[in-house]
DNA sequence: GCAAAAGTGTTCCAGATACACCCATGT
DNA sequence: ACATGGGTGTATCTGGAACACTTTTGC
């Protein structure tokens, strides 16, 4: 039992957890198994902790529910209108986070919640104001596509251009020429030829790349 | 008296409040009275109040401290680690406010502390994590000029391209051509004419003009 | 040999940059 | 008349956009 001369909020962390995957931008949601909006899928999150930072909460929060760690995290936002948990007011410092689709390893349910990846635009109605944090973190991400090397967040080690390719048209919803994409991606010299070649099909083989600082987001001019 | 089943953290915003003025950008601090970094300059914030959202609670700082209401104001960052302030867990969400300097009148200090405005470059030194959050206010601020139509902010109803140019050049901290910058913010076509003309000097006079969608910041391609 | 994806250059256009002189006024 | 800041146009450069065919492999 905690007490203050004055009344405290709650404070959560909720991450919007992405990856690329079957051609589709998806979403790690959770089915609420507590109290409000039981039943209700909605963004992982929880307390912070008194002795971590948000970063930390939230790093824990991605852990927790994806088994992932290292990836790339990113504070958006933090909501805190006043009626937006019924029990409580509750602040909540808004993450996304992206994860390269080979790492991802879902844990075995925690709390007997359902765990899920919705496509985006296939999800469900969610709990709290979480269908308005899922927008802004789209928005941010398709921003950063532009003028950030945001995306190579999403890829696995090694990667052939057109993998890439389809990452940033997935995303960005829209046809990209191939030509334009590998002189643009090239110039701005962050991936390197691993000198390896992908053969899958019945087709010619594609050169592997990989990033020269994964994990480092660079903003691009 | 109030209690909880689990410990709470305090929640403050921090505003972050610009103006233009005397060829300089300059940020308004205010000298602590209380406790923790007693004496050392500080940006204005305080506790939010339950019944108010972060966004109220952060004009309302503003209001106390400035005087001004209606100005341009964003959520910039929330910082939370643990041990940023001495006496109990503190969670300070962020904002930056522009303020025009015709409208700037600085309250009756508040509570007997000081204020006062100081240019960028000659900042005292800076309780908590402050001088860090400066930092990242001017980042986003200079960031910003590039691709929105932010630095409006900080004009009065009525300015001329020139002092409009001035602005820029003293946030970016650079020389710009003055001939290209009238065709690059005519053709955004935010600003039009008054009609007006201002006569100041011993020189030709100027044309006023105005910003059309006052208070909308717009981002430019 | 054929289906399937990988790889590769050039032309064109628009927006940014560099740059120098005349204009209207107050004293 | 002169000092002061206001106002204007053109040539050039650069980065992005459009666009089609050849190559290498598995079957």
């Amino acid at each position: 039992m905690y007490q203050y001369d004055y009344e405290h909020p709650a404070v959560t962390t909720d991450v919007v957890i992405f990856t690329v995957r079957e051609q589709c931008l998806k979403l790690l949601l959770i089915k609420r198994a507590g109290k409000p909006f039981k039943g209700k899928w909605a963004l992982p999150g929880g307390f912070v902790a008194m002795d971590e930072s948000l970063d930390d909460g939230a790093r824990r929060e991605l852990e927790e529910e994806t088994g992932v760690s290292g990836v790339y995290l990113e504070q958006l936002y933090t909501l805190g209108k006043p009626d937006r948990d019924p029990r409580e007011r509750v602040i909540t410092v808004v993450y996304y986070a992206l994860i390269p689709s080979d790492k991802l390893q879902l844990r075995a349910a925690t709390d007997a919640e359902a765990v899920g990846w919705f496509g985006m635009d296939e999800l469900p109605a969610l709990a709290f104001d979480h269908d308005e944090i899922v927008k802004m973190a789209e928005e941010r991400l398709v921003a950063k596509l532009d003028y950030s090397t945001i995306a190579f967040q999403f890829m696995p080690e090694v990667f052939t251009l057109s993998e890439l390719q389809d990452v940033y048209s997935i995303i960005l919803q829209e046809e990209i020429d191939k030509r334009n994409f590998r002189k643009w991606v090239l110039a701005m010299e962050s991936i390197e030829e691993t000198g390896q070649m992908r053969r899958d099909g019945p087709h010619r083989p594609a050169k592997l790349y990989r990033v020269k600082a994964p994990g480092k987001v660079e903003i691009i001019k």
